[in-house]
DNA sequence: TTCGATGCAAAGAATTTGCACGCCA
DNA sequence: TGGCGTGCAAATTCTTTGCATCGAA
C-alpha cells in the first residue's frame, strides 16, 4: 500500500518500543535481530537455543516476557500451528504477510501467500460480528517428503 | 455434496472406530456424545468438566487419549485459537464445516462459514507444496461487547 | 539515583506416560 | 480369557511468576 522505507524491521520495532516508554536493553535487541533474520516463525525455545549459541544469551523468562510485550505492541504475531507450542514472527506492514503450511507428519512449517485468500478475508471481515484485527490461516497436510 | 444420511455423527464415528479395530468402551461413547451435542469446539478440560457433572465421568488422561485417537482417525478436528489450549470439534462431511472468530479481549469463540473463503482455499490447495488435508482459519479481533 | 530490564529458580497449567485393573469381544 | 480401554498418579513440557540484581536515562 503506502511506500514505506524498509528501514529494517528492527529499527522500527525499537522506535515503537521507545515511543511506548521502554528502555533499551540488550536481551530485547538480540531477540529482535534474531527474529528479523528468520524466514519463518520461531518458538520461544527455538529462540532461546539460537541465542544461546551465537549472539547474546537471553534467559528463557525474558524471552517469553519480551515476546509477550512485542505481541501486545503489534510488532510480532503469535502463530499457533498445532504443535502445542506458540511461534512468533515479525509483523511487517504490507510485504511479508504470509500464512502457514504444516506437514502433520514431519512437522515442517512453510510460509505461503495468496492474493485470493486475502481478498476473501477482507470482504468477509466486514460482515462478521467482531472487529477483525488479525487473521491466521493454517493448511495441514503431507509435504512432498512425507506424501510417499 | 453427496446426500448423506445424518445418521448422527456419533454412530458414524463408532462405526469408524470399530472398523479400525477398536472395542466399545463407555468413556469414548460419552465423549463422542458430548462433542456431538456441542455447537463449537471444546477444550480437553472443558470436556472433563462437562462429563464430570452429567453423563459419565471420564478421567483426564482418557480424554486426551481418546481425542488423540479421534483426531488421527479424522473424526474430530483440533483447532488452535491461541489460548494455550487445544480445542476439538466433530469433523462432519460437508455440512457443519466452519471456522472461528476469537475475541482477544474476552476470549469468546464463535463459529462462522464463508463460501468465498472455501473457494479460495480449494484453488490455493492445488498449487502449494503439500497435499492439503485440512485447513484452519481464525480471525482475531474484538467482539461487540469488548469493542467499546 | 531511579525504575525498568533481565536472570535465575520455583510455581503453574496443559498434556503425556506408566502401570494396574476392568470390561468387551 | 486376552488384550484393549480406562482410571489414577507421577512425569514432561511449555509458560508464567517472584524476587534480587544490573543497567539505561
Amino acid at each position: 500500500m503506502a511506500a514505506e522505507r524498509t528501514a529494517s524491521w528492527v529499527d522500527g520495532a525499537l522506535q515503537v518500543l521507545a515511543a511506548s516508554g521502554h528502555r533499551s536493553g540488550g536481551a530485547r535487541r538480540a531477540l529482535l535481530e534474531l527474529l528479523d533474520s528468520q524466514r519463518c516463525a520461531l518458538s520461544a525455545l527455538e529462540i532461546e537455543d539460537a541465542l544461546r549459541t551465537s549472539e547474546r544469551r537471553v534467559a528463557r523468562a525474558s524471552i517469553y516476557r519480551i515476546l509477550d510485550e512485542l505481541e501486545r505492541l503489534g510488532l510480532v504475531q503469535k502463530v499457533e500451528v498445532g504443535q502445542a507450542m506458540a511461534r512468533y514472527e515479525p509483523l511487517r506492514t504490507g510485504a511479508g504477510h504470509h500464512h502457514h503450511l504444516v506437514c502433520d507428519s514431519c512437522g515442517v512449517i512453510m510460509p505461503f501467500t495468496d492474493r485470493g485468500l486475502e481478498e476473501a478475508i477482507t470482504k468477509l471481515s466486514r460482515r462478521v460480528p467482531i472487529e477483525v484485527s488479525e487473521h491466521e490461516i493454517v493448511l495441514h497436510g503431507a509435504c512432498e517428503e512425507c506424501k510417499d
